[in-house]
RNA sequence: GCCGCCUUAGCUCAGUCGGCUAGAGCGACGCACUCGUAAUGCGUAGGUCGACGGUUCGAUUCCGUCAGGCGGCUCCA
């Protein structure tokens, strides 16, 4: 970030042939223990090399410290190493899935017949310190042939897989067996005897005793070579890091976000809840929430409607043949509610609104006099997610979108999907939202989920590829990732545990006005199809909520906030006081309150900071006297003894600015 | 949907190695207190121990099924 700081380039270090690399890191004087250790170097080809790799001619390098992201990962894919090994010392029955580096850490797949129980975390966590600290050697080992790779892994099941799909495999598996030749890592101990080893293209710490700081997070189940149709493995994860402040800070980090999960703060603060009684995924917005959700829809509505959106609304359920028509049916038919039969008919609760709006478009004859034309409105949608997906507010089975649909003319098409960004990214910008990034994502030339011609595709993509690349934002690829109707851009948020969630979502849509037969008629009197752009800029409103929650740890900005002012009597007789205050307040649209509890004035602050609100305003006899109040603000600052006037206009002057800071008595 | 774990008061959690009236804190309610910046004191109510079935003389406790939750996997228009 600074201008001033000079980034930490290590020079490079040449390995003279015939020497290690940890020769030449010795001898330029790098440090081979501690949070900076040199663990591994890279190649002129940019290829990772173990520190006991010995080049046959002087070789260029430069150094990789354990705390570089290379490094790390080497550190995490050791750990991992290290686990397996526990794990067969203490379930020898035990067969080996992979182990790669992930953020944060590691995780390893194994095959046992009994699933790992916590207990068991704890004694493999026991064993490993003691890998560790016996200071076993990596070493690494290249198979002469498949056969010699076969022989030695016929007792490993799925290394024998991975031997024989060598050359067809993804990234994630490369890292156990790489590409080109096919190697082994051997653990050695003290005496040079070899202990346990894997198949893996490595490369690793130089020895187990640089693994300073590792914890077993936990266990699940997780489909061999991630598919539905393989069996399960037992999956343990660990996390890994140089330092062990640095796997303190990681612990706490976890522990901050759970303490702003949006679950929990839902019920503390009596926001919403899932009663069993209505079903998985389906969600009460309690009082306090429903204002939050009311601003909320009150905010986006009013920016529809400047956006030159018209408001719309349809019905929840529709005949099955609306979806026949969209095309949505034959896909999306297993993550819908089962149809209701009615009179000969089948009704399906709506899992899209975009069928509904087409018709409207429908309803008479269009002329490009009105395109765009813009329809918005609540759309609230069932999606019959899969028991084991739904998670919060943040994957439910009943949500309403924020929906619109434009209708352009090809022509129109960039400018409004622009038009749609910009939108966007002010709504995100006003909800205090910023750590965001885009997807493109596109379809899968592979596969035939994706209805609609190349060249159709390619011009949709590329429409959308311009406006998200002109935007200048982070841009991720998501091949294969596109709507079967056509490709999409979307908002990519981060929750506080770290998730991404998809947010807002701008699709380019060619199919669903052909089905439809939409046109309108042009200039020069033809009749043409429009193109159709369904956005959604919450996305879902749950999911935004749950978000939003996250994101200010319930402490919502004022003009958000269910209640905006508290008003504190120091004692019962100061109440009558605050309540024409908070009348005043009231009056100016500010959600005022007092606490009229018998409970002392610091229990009511105590309360009142509990319950995040963002003023409280105390008064006793002094303020009483003077006619005035006296602030606590929800991070602890204070102003006392301002004027009723004056703090009525302070509330109302924050809570129309809907700043997203503060408030406090510095601001 | 799959694997594992979990479900006791509104919330957070004890507890019962199968056996008398299942406990606590917070919250709620009541009474007393009337106090200047994060918990005043006392008291009261609140639970068919997630549901159903089985084993048993006896089940909140053991077994099974289902529902719901949690962590992953798969999925996510």
């Amino acid at each position: 970030m600074s201008a001033t700081r000079t980034p930490a380039v290590a020079d490079p270090l040449v390995v003279p042939a015939g020497t290690t690399a940890a020769d030449a890191v010795a001898a330029a004087g790098l440090p081979t223990t501690g949070p900076k250790a040199i663990v591994v170097v890279r190649d002129a080809a940019g290829r990772l090399r173990d520190l006991d790799w010995r080049p046959e001619l002087d070789t260029d390098v430069a150094p990789v410290a354990i705390d570089e992201p290379d490094g790390l990962n080497v550190l995490r894919h050791s750990a991992a190493h290290v686990l397996a090994q526990a794990v067969q010392d203490v379930f020898p029955e035990a067969k080996l899935g992979i182990g790669p580096p992930i953020e944060n850490g590691f995780y390893y797949d194994f095959d046992v017949p009994k699933p790992f129980q916590p207990e068991d975390l704890t004694k493999l966590e026991k064993r490993m310190q003691e890998i560790v600290k016996a200071g076993q050697t990596f070493r690494r080992r290249e198979y002469k042939s498949l056969d010699e790779a076969k022989v030695e892994l016929a007792g490993e099941p799925y290394k024998l897989e991975l031997v024989d799909i060598k050359g067809d495999v993804d990234d994630t598996e490369l890292a156990t067996v790489g590409a080109g030749e096919l190697t082994h890592y051997d653990n050695l101990d003290k005496e040079g005897k070899r202990v346990w080893g894997d198949l893996c293209r490595g490369p690793h710490l130089p020895t187990t005793r640089l693994i300073p700081a590792f914890k077993l997070m936990r266990s699940a189940a997780a489909y061999w070579r991630g598919s539905e149709k393989n069996p399960q493995l037992q999956r343990i994860y660990g996390t890994a890091w140089p330092s062990r402040d640095e796997l303190k800070a990681y612990l706490n980090r976890l522990a901050e976000a759970e303490r702003r999960d949006h679950r929990k703060l839902g019920t503390e603060l009596d926001l919403f809840s899932f009663p069993d009684e209505i079903g998985s995924g389906l969600v009460v917005f309690h009082p306090k929430g429903g204002i939050i959700k009311r601003e909320m829809e009150d905010y986006v509505r009013a920016r529809h409607i400047e956006e030159g959106f018209q408001y719309v609304s349809s019905p929840h359920i529709t005949k099955e043949g609306l979806f026949h028509t969209s095309g949505h049916l034959p896909y999306y038919k297993d993550t819908m509610f089962p149809p209701m039969q009615l009179e000969g008919a089948d009704y399906y609760l709506k899992a899209m609104n975009c069928p509904m709006h087409n018709l409207i478009f429908r309803s008479r004859g269009r002329s490009y006099r009105e395109l765009p034309l813009r329809f918005f409105e609540f759309g609230t949608v069932y999606r019959y997610e899969k028991s084991g997906v739904v998670h919060g507010l943040t994957r439910v089975r009943g949500l309403t979108q924020d929906d619109s649909h434009s209708y352009v003319t090809k022509e129109q098409a960039p400018a409004e999907i622009k038009h749609l960004l910009n939108f966007v990214r002010s709504l995100l910008d006003d909800f205090g939202l910023d750590d965001y990034y885009l997807e493109l994502s596109t379809r899968d030339p592979k596969s035939d989920k994706f209805i609609g011609t190349d060249e159709q595709w390619a011009v949709a993509t590329k429409v959308l590829e311009d406006v998200a690349t002109e935007s200048g934002l982070e841009l991720v690829l998501d091949p294969g990732g596109a709507a079967f109707y056509g490709p999409k851009i979307s908002v990519q948020a981060k929750d506080a545990i770290g998730r991404t969630w998809q947010m807002s979502t701008i699709q380019y849509d060619f199919n669903q006005p052909a089905r439809f037969g939409l046109e309108f008629q042009a200039a020069d009197g033809t009749r043409q199809e429009p193109v159709m752009i369904h956005s959604a800029k919450f996305g879902s409103i749950e999911r935004f909520f749950g978000v939003l929650v996250e994101h200010y740890a319930g402490a919502f900005p004022a003009w958000l906030a269910p209640v905006q002012v508290v008003g504190i009597p120091i004692r019962d007789d100061h109440a009558d006081y605050l309540t024409s205050f908070v009348e005043k307040l009231r009056a100016a649209g500010v959600r005022a309150e007092v606490d009229y509890s018998d409970d002392r004035m610091q229990k009511k602050i105590r309360t009142a900071q509990q319950q995040k609100i963002p003023f409280m305003a105390i008064a006793g006899d002094d303020d009483v006297a003077a006619g005035t109040v006296s602030f606590r603000y929800r991070d602890g600052s204070q102003r006392n003894g301002v004027s009723v006037d004056e703090a009525v206009a302070h509330v109302v002057e924050i809570v129309r600015s809907r700043t997203n800071v503060g408030p406090s008595a510095a601001a």
